[in-house]
DNA sequence: GTTCTTACA
DNA sequence: TGTAAGAA
């Protein structure tokens, strides 16, 4: 089911911290990361053999930086693990959403646009995200098949 | 110098 | 949660 671990130029999976490097990227005390993870709120990469430090992933990383944020803003730590949890699955979906909607960027006179697929079954209309001057977004709906000139640059 | 566990103001 | 202690 999950074999479409491609090859991918950023691999997140590989960072990895010892507890005094996050209490310092995040602001969180090494006292309170370790009770945290005591706490199952955060979860610490298994430790080898007999002694070892703590060695956390970006994952990590993410839920910390965001269980601190919501921390600052009033809510109790429990409260904000919970947050931090939909908060990370609305992420998750919305990378997932993104990653499917993508179907590349063309350059048509000068101009880029983001492909965004067909929006009909019959495959004959294409949903193309642009900005403007601005950088403010829009959209627009051409024919399949007006991609002559996409010059890969 | 860093991390770990346990205990206590 | 901070901090201290003693050990790794």
């Amino acid at each position: 089911m999950e074999s479409d671990k491609q090859k991918r130029m950023l691999d997140l999976s590989k960072l990895q911290f010892k507890i005094g490097e996050l209490s310092r990227m995040t602001g969180v005390s090494t006292r309170q990361l370790r009770y945290w993870e005591k706490k199952a709120f955060i979860a610490a990469k298994q430790r080898q053999e007999e002694q070892d430090a703590r060695v956390f992933g970006f994952d990590a990383y993410v839920k910390v930086s965001l269980v601190k944020h919501l921390m600052d803003e009033g809510y109790t730590l429990s409260a904000a693990n919970d947050k931090s949890k939909t908060l990370i699955e609305d992420a998750k979906w919305a990378h997932h959403f993104a990653r499917q909607a993508f179907h590349g960027i063309e350059n048509v006179n000068g101009r880029r646009r983001l492909n965004l697929g067909f929006i009909d079954d019959a495959h004959e209309q294409v949903l193309y995200g642009v900005t403007n001057d601005e950088g403010k977004i829009h959209y627009e709906i051409h024919p399949a098949q007006s991609n002559q000139e996409t010059s890969g640059n």
